[in-house]
DNA sequence: GCGACAG
DNA sequence: ATCTTGTCGC
């Protein structure tokens, strides 16, 4: 199917999609390597996509694209992924490490069709993927205020994520899974990735090389 | 009907 | 997401 341009389209895809999905590990799963993807805005139409890859253990980069674009889909909550895709997977087929694990910056099951961004990711590339949002779709109650406290993130009666502190009293990340992985996993990941800041190294990274491709759109 | 709503 | 300086605190 070709990328939907409208609403109806997109909803139905996500729909389509997600009976792929899935929510466990493979027993022989490594993550040696983390990708990382973001998407900066100029005006609103212009997109920056970055793609980081990080080795997971050293938490030190191996690769990182820019790409620039401009999109047509405006941002609705919901519809997500049709807006920051495509230019994502751009600079993603320009990596040159390939990444074990995508860490998406948004949702994955735990959105209203249980197929956000970064399932969408994971069930097009065939690659483990994780969703850490900055914000909650769902309803939670405040995890622990220790690193490494979690609570069940949920929407319509079923838990769909969790709500992780990554550092000791800060606002929790929202940790869902996007595919290939199952949640124990993804939580585990997202903390190895922020030993220090409430957002994955991977995360800041990206973000930071999204502004400043934004910034300087045209040079 | 009204408000909320990843980035 | 974006428009935007200084400032409070560890």
């Amino acid at each position: 199917m070709e990328w939907p341009r409208t609403v109806d389209d997109a909803v139905a895809m996500q729909e389509r999609l997600r009976t792929q999905v899935i929510t466990t590990s493979a027993p022989d799963l490594r993550i040696d390597t983390v990708a990382g993807l973001d998407v900066g805005y100029r005006g609103n139409d212009a997109v920056a996509g970055v793609c980081v890859v990080f080795d997971a253990k050293a938490l030190v980069v191996l690769d990182e694209v820019v790409v620039e674009d401009t999109t047509d889909f405006q941002y609705i909550a919901g519809l997500f992924a049709f807006r920051e895709m495509p230019v994502l997977l751009r600079a993603l087929d320009r990596v040159t490490v390939a990444p074990d694990l995508l860490v998406a910056d948004g949702q994955g099951l735990a959105h209203p069709r249980r197929f956000g961004l970064a399932c969408h990711l994971g069930v097009h590339t065939g690659i483990p993927s994780i969703g850490v949002a900055k914000n909650a779709m769902g309803a939670f109650d405040p995890p622990g205020h220790a690193r490494g406290s979690m609570s069940d993130l949920s929407m319509d009666g079923e838990v769909v994520g969790r709500a992780l502190r990554t550092q000791d009293g800060v606002k929790p990340v929202f940790v869902s899974v996007g595919h290939k992985i199952d949640l124990d996993r993804a939580c585990a990941e997202v903390l190895r990735l922020a030993p220090r800041y409430r957002l994955p190294e991977t995360t800041r990274r990206a973000d930071t090389l999204t502004k400043q491709a934004a910034s300087s759109a045209g040079s």
